[in-house]
DNA sequence: GTCTATACCCTGATAGAC
DNA sequence: GTCTATCAGGGTATAGAC
């Protein structure tokens, strides 16, 4: 419709210039001053559309939780119809994110949740929020796995699992610069679910010899 | 030997201080006027004891490292001979430090090394060093456990995990300030390290019936 | 070694012309 | 809505008397 740049695309210009700063040197180390350059924008612009920093914030949260389908799943999913193979996916697709900056970058929600010790409220609910959309997404899977688990395994408490495991592999791997430590908790992770797998229900053990 | 009060022990005091305050506010979020007022010190004594406030974070990294057997694995590991559940009382530790701050401190390391994007190269070794000793700990542990545990089983990627698990689930912890999630993944936790125990060289299946 | 005072910079945020 | 210029405050670090 509009093919004018100006208007509304500012705004937009700012929360994706904010979004690539704040993952890549966090949010109290990016300063104004850095965002407005890397908008191209100046002072003014910015403060018309957001009451001050803290709310740039909470519309880069907003960002990362409303694109988490079509930016995050949908890439890692893509060709990828077992459930469960689609849960190690989204977790390659961080080690491929580690692997193409030097393991600087991992991910953005975890490094905001930990960089802010006392975030004020609304920050906490993007936060959370965009964890608990994570652990939907994961959780989906495992329900959608249905008797190849056992009945009585938490499907809830594994998915939660799986998101400590991406965030403290993500950590190591960003403070040794060295993916080793990531591939290795995920390595124990699957080690974990090929075990929930052989005692699913839906495994009727052929024979003595297990798997090949 | 000596009484008096001074000499080193003001070095101490600002350590001391630092590390409370580092592990409460975070280190980009305390000022050197934090550090000074809680220290009950100017800032004559500390710019002549520290080249400056990175300086500090080193002294206060040395210090985690420097007593992690006293000050962390003794406490958690008193009365506690078997290997294993020395693995679960520490992470039980982490959980009493949650309750006890309204789940809003939890591992200062990993804080500190989510928190800096992009830490100077000894800051990085000494968060490396605290993180090596921790799995290096838990690692100690899965030996003594010996034929407990299969063979095949990777002590040292499992002490990874360990250390994920813990980061990952006080990432979560704080952010909800809640420690469900923190309690959902170390029962996950648990519940491989029950197959593993179950897996073991040691263990004879005894009946078809397992575990009373 | 410890104190007081302060330099100097960068921060987030604002004022007001256009 | 966008620009320029700037404010007030807090940040780290320093200078120099004692």
């Amino acid at each position: 419709m509009s093919a004018q740049p100006s208007q509304q695309e500012t705004r937009s210009r700012i929360v994706v210039a904010a979004m690539e700063l704040f993952w890549q040197k966090g949010y109290q180390s990016t300063s104004i001053a850095d965002l407005l350059q890397r908008a191209g924008v100046h002072s003014g612009s910015l403060y018309h559309f957001f009451p001050g920093k803290q709310d740039v914030l909470l519309a880069v949260l907003d960002l990362y939780h409303g694109g988490i389908d079509e930016m995050l799943l949908a890439p890692a999913w893509h060709g990828i119809d077992d459930p469960i193979e689609r849960i190690f996916a989204l977790l390659a697709g961080y080690r491929e994110a580690l692997l193409g900056t030097d393991c600087s970058y991992g991910c953005p929600i975890g490094s905001i949740a930990l960089e802010l010790h006392e975030p004020d409220p609304p920050v906490r609910a993007g936060l959370m929020a965009n964890f608990t959309a994570w652990t939907d997404a994961v959780e989906h899977c495992l329900v959608d796995a249905g008797p190849r688990l056992p009945d009585r395994l938490d499907r809830r408490a594994l998915a939660c699992f799986v998101l400590t495991t991406m965030e403290g592999g993500v950590m190591l791997a960003r403070t040794y610069r060295d993916v080793a430590r990531y591939d290795m908790a995920v390595g124990q992770l699957r080690q974990y679910l090929d075990q929930l797998l052989q005692q699913g229900d839906a495994a009727r053990p052929p024979r003595k010899t297990r798997r090949s």
